[in-house]
DNA sequence: AATGAAATCGACCAGCA
DNA sequence: TGCTGGTCGATTTCATT
């Protein structure tokens, strides 16, 4: 462990989480070669980073178009701020169908919410169910037209300043 | 194929999706014998599925706070509306190191941008570059305090209204 | 679309640097 | 602690229905 409490991560592993980031199913083998290691020892390594949580889980990334959610929302909502409810309405927020993102934030808008749905009369009975939770104030929708980036990866989307930051003196 | 193009998808499949899109590598047999089928049949429809690419990969989930992306930032980005660059800042936007989401949107936003930083510098780098980018005019950052939901996949989010409209006729 | 058998690949173990 | 090589068990593949 470091100092900051963060796993030691060293190029190797960098390597490592960028290829299963992107394809979990590469065939073990093959990285290895990659690497100029054995099988055993790139399995080891995996095995470490996820005992130590580095990677989280291994999904099957489903298309959300292939299940009719040809609609995207992102909506930001204010509450009454007198109340201390914001973590009432945090999980509220959470719960709802077709919700899948919820950060909290900074400044004049409290949270941000992500949403897909299917048709306009889903739309609209979710961002009702939105505005009908207790505290909350104002509420505004944007309709997404097209999604540029999604879901990525974390490596790959790091600068090589970055990854030096995570790496350093590790060698 | 249905008549709309989407792949034909019935409960059985759903039900492979949503255990693995939330663990990728749960147990054939195990999975075989709660779906009353042979592990043959679900590696069978597991296939069917990539192939579709109702399954599009199968990724590991590599969590940001241990690679040191401690700052998350949702920034909105208006451009000036006589270029027709859209497109190309659409794609800057995504090609900038830390930048993990980009949506196009309607109204007075055109795009809506996800990024993760180390720290305070990376983070004014970030939005420099964005501020750079030829046609952009205006933009709003926000910072994220709390991230209450992420990336939990898609049949997970679902009602079982919008299930419903997927297997329709399917039994 | 689903099955069971055969080939292939990943998980685990004991030992070593 | 990090790695090697080999074994066992699981998964993938294929011919068949």
């Amino acid at each position: 462990m470091e100092p900051n409490d963060r796993p030691t991560i060293d190029e190797t592993d960098i390597k490592i989480l960028e290829r299963v980031e992107h394809d979990a199913d590469v065939n073990l083998s093959e990285l290895a070669a990659d690497l100029g290691l054995s099988k055993s020892a790139v399995h080891y390594r995996l095995n470490k980073l996820k005992d130590a949580d580095v990677i989280t889980t291994v999904s099957a990334d489903v298309d959300p178009l292939a299940l009719g959610l040809e609609m995207m929302v992102i909506t930001e909502v204010s509450v009454a701020h007198e109340s201390g409810y914001a973590e009432d309405i945090g999980r509220s927020l959470t719960a709802i169908d077709g919700v899948f993102q919820v950060y909290y934030t900074m400044g004049d808008v409290d949270f941000i919410v992500h949403s897909r749905v299917q048709d306009r009369e889903q739309m609209n009975d979710l961002i009702d169910e939105i505005v009908t939770i207790d505290g909350v104030n104002e509420t505004a929708s944007t309709f997404v037209m097209n999604e540029l980036k999604t879901n990525t990866g974390t490596v790959a989307n790091m600068s090589e300043e970055m990854i030096e930051t995570v790496t350093d003196g590790t060698d």
